[in-house]
DNA sequence: ATGGCTTTCTACGAAAGA
């Protein structure tokens, strides 16, 4: 009878394997029942299956040799899987997006686990890249809202796209992240109808999910980059969403800090 | 930060990350 609470998460572990231990002890801790995965950086095959066999998580991996890589691991069977989103060659090469549909119980919800290219350094074949990849993304964004599905993208978008999500503007001026035709296609994407989640249910707060490696964490030079991308039906049973700060605290973090979603159905 | 860290790879330095 009563509501069902679903927890939804996002990090950048920046490798799953060499993140294996303090990730167990995140699961063990938040119980998610959805987490989306990126910079994995293992292929398919070399993904640690062995070492989440005990949470019985159903797991579906587009990964590759060394970089990028993304996964979904879910409590709930996963269907219609897909690994790509456009038509053109930009996507291909690099394994950046998997997308399945969350069955449980009699209701579902579509999720995205999304790794968008970092594009450093500005003006370079890399951010051409990154740009040519958002602008296939964007496209593929406007055609699923269209689709007025309980829907999702999460995951590490390398956009921070307003002020309020840096702890220095002049710290990411020359940054990928943060160039006004970055932050344009991210604003781009809202416009379609998208409700950027943390932002939505936390105004004035930065947010920050990633902090470089080195001094940026302990001095709080942080970006809020990772992002939950909603449609409307998913908004609608958003409660909560917090960046789980303390994992970037742990001996040999990840560069990300996770981000936590929770619904009510 | 001009990666000053961190991870990966048929590795012992280079590439990539943001």
């Amino acid at each position: 009878m009563g509501q069902e609470k679903i927890i939804v998460c996002s990090w950048n572990v920046n490798s799953i394997r060499a993140r294996i231990s303090t990730f167990k002890e995140w699961i063990k801790e938040k119980k998610p029942d959805v987490i989306l995965l990126q910079e994995i950086k293992a292929r398919n095959e070399a993904f640690p299956y062995q070492d989440l066999a005990e949470f019985n998580y159903n797991i579906i991996v587009n990964g590759q040799k060394s970089y990028n890589g993304v996964a979904i691991m879910s409590k709930y069977p996963i269907s219609d899987v897909q690994t790509s989103f456009g038509k053109t060659e930009e996507e291909i090469p690099q394994a950046r997006y998997i997308e399945g549909w969350i069955n449980f119980k009699n209701k579902g919800l579509r999720v995205a686990s999304v790794y968008a290219p970092n594009g450093n350094p500005v003006g370079t074949e890399k951010y051409k890249y990154k740009l040519d990849w958002l602008k296939v993304f964007t496209k593929y964004a406007q055609k699923k809202i269209e689709e007025e599905e309980l829907f999702l993208f999460g995951g590490d978008f390398n956009i921070c796209p307003y002020k309020i999500d840096t702890a220095n503007e002049n710290m990411v001026e020359d940054d990928a992240i943060y160039q006004e035709e970055v932050k344009y296609i991210y604003k781009k994407i809202l416009n379609y109808g998208y409700f950027d989640a943390f932002r939505c249910l936390n105004e004035n707060q930065p947010g920050f999910t990633y902090w470089d490696y080195g001094q940026a964490f302990s001095n709080n030079l942080g970006v809020r980059i990772d992002h939950f991308l909603l449609s409307s039906y998913a908004m609608d049973k958003c409660d909560k969403v917090y960046v789980d700060i303390e994992q970037r605290k742990k001996n040999k973090p990840s560069d990300h800090a996770p981000l936590i979603a929770e619904f009510s159905f």
